[in-house]
DNA sequence: GTCGGTCGGTGATAAAGTCACCGAAAATTA
DNA sequence: TAATTTTCGGTGACTTTATCACCGACCGAC
């Protein structure tokens, strides 16, 4: 146990002494390695898993081997994927990637039940999670259905790129971002390069006019 | 009340006497007639919805004015687009409406807490929900993102038909289920008659040959 | 009947996705 | 180190989808 269960999971604060207990007798801690398949598309599932550190992505891959990010869990947050197959015991529909190292806490499913008819604070924990990711989702469907990729790629540049402006990803990684094609990336940074808001090299890619690319991305 | 509950939400059979008397006591019957708006974009929420008779559509509306289906809540289902800015507080990022005429109850928070609370069942009857949406929409995405409009239409055509073949429904309207633009809807149309699968007639369009759309309904 | 609104058709153009292939850089192996 | 393989990105040609502007036909109301 990598310490104690309010620091990780401050949102559990006021569970009560007994649930408490209950899930530091009941729930596993589990360590996953940066790159880790968190669970694969089309598999049962029987854990509900909670996020105590690291940072998980969610991404749907279509048969022809196509793919896009759904979203993204951080920690303290409830991965409500495993719940929604807990549930309705339905198969995953997509797979979720470790992109940093993860600890998280597995809740088997009978200790999973008896915390939420117990105890308001872990309904909302879950509950919660859900709504974003609901919310989350009809607006993601909204972007892929009418949004534009220059704006889109503009949007996500600025939210990937670390503090010193470098993203390190391929085109192909920004693809699966925006769920578009390798081609449509590298003509689209071509085109924001020719602009001088990018620099370009293999592998990564630099913010160099930040707020020009602000200005297209707010071109909602 | 038009009905007993369980007949109206056999889901809540195992419900309990006392939270059965609760959901009697404090939730309010509601009647909507067909084309009403259930809820708006961005309008705050205060009561939890079940439907208990007829059939509701839920669709994101852009900015731009665009619009896209994402998907459809029958008699029996709780709508979770509700619960989710009852719990997140957020306001709604999407609209329904009644496609056909509506009775459903209308839980206030107080009284939804409360049975979220002390009834599996009805934990089960929400949380089911919104599982099946969480896939749903997950699906969408996928769809949107890497499906054909052809085969999409398809797909709309056999799922939106009646038990006569006919679909009575306006190029713009198809456009809508699709999130795509109505031209693209009238192309796509005038290329199926041509193929004979389809008869199409102002605000009406007829299935012909269902086999052949199942088939192209298919290529996935 | 006339009128205003809805419905659908169409051509031109732009944006995005697809396909096939290429060379350069990096990683792996000999 | 040299050779080989793999990954990464570039590009042209083409298809599909989206957008824009406009049109005439049909429909219901008056």
């Amino acid at each position: 146990m990598p310490g104690p269960l309010l620091d990780q999971f401050p949102a559990l604060r006021g569970l009560g002494e007994a649930s408490l207990q209950l899930l530091e007798r009941s729930a596993k801690s589990v360590e996953l390695p940066e790159g880790a398949k968190v669970f694969e598309a089309n598999t049962p599932c029987g854990n509900y898993l909670m996020l105590a550190s690291g940072r998980v992505r969610v991404q749907q891959v279509s048969e022809s081997g196509r793919e896009i990010v759904l979203y993204r869990i951080a920690g303290g947050e409830s991965c409500i994927l495993t719940t929604a197959c807990l549930l309705a015991r339905e198969d995953y529909a997509a797979e979720a990637i470790a992109e940093t190292a993860v600890s998280a806490l597995a809740v088997p499913k009978p200790c999973f039940d008896r915390l939420l008819a117990d105890s308001p604070p872990f309904r909302d924990l879950v509950f919660g999670a859900y709504a974003s990711r609901l919310t989350d989702l009809m607006l993601l469907v909204e972007e892929v259905a009418f949004g534009h990729v220059d704006v889109r790629l503009a949007q996500r540049l600025l939210h990937l790129m670390d503090r010193s402006g470098v993203i390190a990803l391929t085109h192909q990684d920004l693809a699966v971002e925006l769920g578009t094609a390798r081609e449509v990336i590298s003509r689209q940074l071509k085109e924001f390069e020719r602009h001088g808001w990018i620099r370009r090299e293999r592998g990564r890619i630099a913010v160099v006019d930040a707020a020009a690319l602000e200005a297209l991305a707010a071109t909602a």
